[in-house]
DNA sequence: AACTATTTTTAGGCTTGTCTAAAAATAGTC
DNA sequence: GACTATTTTTAGACAAGCCTAAAAATAGTT
């Protein structure tokens, strides 16, 4: 139906209308995100325009129509259903799995889908916590805090990460820190931020602020 | 590394090429088979054998090089791959699994591949009982004689397929006929040669002479 | 060997998606 | 309001793959 590189526009449509809310998606945003150029993306942007799956107004940026959000929404569902198959089934890394589902989320069938959602077990988020969007096009929206957020004393569990970054991930996976794992921060340095956090009521690991920053908790 | 189309053009040479032993591969016969026009694969050949991935004389037709041997039979492991996992894990019919692999095929990723593989438990053979290439690129040849060509009380175990048309897989699945099952002949009609066989020791169904062309079997 | 039918290649063109360089519009500053 | 910096669009070009129509080569027949 729709192309490998217009669901990837489309896709980048989303995500960036969904970072900076509200606002109109500019030509630049895009062109960063999908690593390529500004006269590129003004091209396709008119092609898509043409086929009502955004609108567009000169040198104003771009808004999804209910069509081009629906293949948004779709293409972000297929991506994350395949993060989790590569996570839960084939034993990826949670840094690893988001360069192969880029290629995944583009096999067309809706049938592959619903009977992967099925072996799956009809999961809700992906391997780095976010949500997975129904058949629908439903979302359900996640209200996480930050780990930096927290107060001295609270008791969180770690259900997603704000950065995506390959680095980053690893940087969690060396202190062990991944979904799902159990936080008590036990003192905040007032200087620098950083933490003293207690994981799974054994180790005491210390969390910089520029890690704390970048993971999302929710109340244990 | 090679692009979705690079790669169908050289699975096609292969299979035309182990189709109709040692011959050279004909312009018609791979525009027949992927589809398209014969002024196009003349395009693409000029182009694969630029690559040194064929052996190309004008007007003589092609082969594969070593090099192009190793895509091709690469592009034929994971399709038959992906082909496992979709009938064993997603629950997709025979007839059903081909389509969707000759998308899947394409990903690019040997990591990938290879966590596939495991996952499956390293199979041997595809859903329709073809032998999957190794890692190295080694293919087992099959030795499974045509059922049609099984004597009366012979009793042999289904082990492939000639035709791989949908109809043709349909067919069988009404008949409760699929990989493994072991038939004994009881019967073959002198005039028609169409046979009455025995399955599983239970039910006798008579089996046409053309679907008996298509069945490959093993001694059970 | 000549004629014919078939196969294959060439020539020229189209679409998709990309690029660079230049022009136009917008936003920011005095 | 004019000037400047930045963003965005236009113009023109290119590669990958595909097409049709015409030309060239090959194969088959007498
Ligand atoms: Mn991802
Ligand atoms: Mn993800
Ligand atoms: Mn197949
Ligand atoms: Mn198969």
């Amino acid at each position: 139906m729709y192309s490998f590189t217009e669901e990837n526009y489309l896709k980048t449509i989303y995500h960036l209308s969904q970072q900076k809310h509200l606002e109109n998606v500019t030509t630049n945003a895009i062109a960063d995100l999908l690593q390529t150029k500004a006269a590129s993306v003004t091209d396709m942007l008119k092609k898509l325009a043409d086929k009502k799956l955004i609108l567009y107004v000169k040198y104003q940026g771009v808004n999804l129509t209910e069509k081009g959000f629906k293949v948004a929404i779709g293409t972000v569902r297929k991506h994350r259903l395949w993060e989790v198959f590569l996570f839960d089934k084939l034993k990826f890394g949670w840094e690893e799995v988001h360069e192969v589902a880029e290629q995944l989320e583009h096999i067309q069938s809706d049938y592959l889908i619903d009977k992967l959602d099925t072996f799956l077990n009809y999961p809700s988020v992906d391997p780095h916590g976010d949500p997975i969007p129904g058949k629908d096009g439903t979302i359900k929206s996640q209200t996480l805090t930050l780990l930096i957020d927290c107060k001295k004393n609270a008791q969180v569990v770690i259900s997603g990460v704000k950065e995506h970054s390959v680095a980053f991930l690893q940087r969690l996976n060396e202190m062990e820190l991944c979904l799902g794992k159990k936080l008590k921060i036990h003192e905040i340095n007032e200087f620098d931020r950083c933490m003293i956090v207690m994981i799974d009521k054994e180790a005491k690991i210390l969390v910089s602020n520029e890690v704390a920053k970048n993971i999302l908790v929710s109340e244990a």
